[in-house]
DNA sequence: ACGGATTTGTTCGTATGTATA
DNA sequence: CTATACATACGAACAAATCCG
């Protein structure tokens, strides 16, 4: 056989996947056809088939499993800038996405030790609890656990389909003003992957966030369960000298 | 026998877990004894053990893992604000721990796809590559990949040792005034994880900068892998109205 | 709990084109 | 032109991880 170096072929078979990847006939999280067949398919042996896998999994646009296959990766779609308090509800429609809740649980708990600490409750004071499964298209993306001590609120207070900001500022008069968040990760979680309808090998986001009213009182201590694969959060950073 | 009922002995068990962890009895990541033995230890059933473990797992104090057995949760110790471009050296020395860097790799290479997007490389231009893999008391924390634009750069630029923003105001007289970050996780990367010494069930905080200079050119594309149970990023979040 | 099938990971051997001294 | 080194390409065999009945 004869060959033309212009170009190596790993780096056409390269160009080749990535073409069938922007054109849609491979798919974020498909699975590529296995090493031999694919090898077949493009025409090429499995070494040079692999060593553009090999590459293609360095630039990270591919994942390969060891014993199960390889797939295409995919990449976060919602974003949320972090400097200001976004509204997951927005997040979700700045992607053209119908955004909806499933509200799973609403009314008073007792506080574990850590909300006691952040929402500085009182000896025997209750939280008002809600959780929900928020969705894009009816796709679960995020899992919120939202807490709020029993005393800022007024008796009958109650949360129906709407957002917590605006309940905190109808029925106790609450405006929130700003929060501290902070970020971290979670391999897997039994119940909530499960809601979340993720696997195995998908981590968790988390964003746990104490808001403060304008009198720097926290009341509302929130836990937000992101899909890793849907969501990233980024930041502006400036350099302090 | 007879039962005290002021407090429920669930209660108890749980208070005197804590204390276990509290005074280092049971260390962050440590096993605990199986529930048939503990429950022997604690003088209680193995119901009401369970009982509180269920609430310690809720808390986030413990980990159960089906089959294995249950684990302290570790708290992340280091924290790093997101507002400010932080250096990992201050971040470390913050905690009282002394930083090391070991420099896996200098010199220049050919740029990826994403690369050349970021840092709006020309045809053909190479990137400066540095990896470094940054330890807290010897204990690996973060694996670091750098890529600055060859062009940018004096012909005998080189890295040894120092901070990369050190010598880019040195070498080539660059100024670094901001970065975009993108925070995202993944959840277990073959060899990663492995140079920083995590299990399969510790994913990595991915984050992801890009640092402009004065003339908000793109000089310098960074990828920090974070061990997530060391590690945690804290922001401060205003509300735009 | 086990075995067999599938798939990726690893390491050989061999051959050819390119670049350099 | 030769000698050498290196990257590219193919084939084959076996190891290791995973999946499924």
């Amino acid at each position: 056989m004869e060959y033309n170096y212009q170009t190596p072929r790993y780096l056409l078979v390269i160009e080749q996947i990535k073409e069938k990847i922007q054109s849609g006939e491979l798919e974020p999280g498909e699975r590529l056809p296995s090493e031999m067949e694919f090898s077949k398919q493009l025409r090429v042996s499995r070494n040079t088939l692999r060593e553009a896998l090999r590459i293609l999994e360095e630039e990270n646009i591919i994942l390969r499993k060891h014993g199960v296959g390889t797939f295409v990766n995919r990449k976060p779609q919602f974003r949320g800038g972090l400097e200001e308090l976004f509204s997951i509800t927005d997040m979700i429609k700045r992607e053209g996405k119908e955004p909806s809740t499933e509200w799973l649980l609403t009314g008073y708990a007792e506080p574990h030790s850590d909300d006691r600490e952040e929402l500085e409750l009182k000896e025997d004071e209750r939280v008002y609890l809600v959780k929900r499964l928020r969705k894009a298209d009816g796709e679960p993306l995020v899992y919120c656990i939202d807490k709020m001590p029993e005393r800022k609120l007024s008796n009958d207070f109650e949360i129906k389909g709407e957002s917590i900001f605006e309940a905190l500022q109808r029925d106790a008069g609450i405006t929130i003003s700003y929060a501290k968040a902070d970020i971290n990760t979670i391999a897997y979680h039994q119940e909530i992957s499960k809601m979340l309808g993720c696997d195995r090998d998908v981590p968790l986001l988390v964003l746990k966030q104490i808001h403060y009213d304008l009198d720097d009182h926290p009341i509302l201590y929130s836990l937000n369960f992101f899909r890793s694969d849907q969501v990233s959060f980024n930041v502006f950073r400036k350099r302090m000298v």
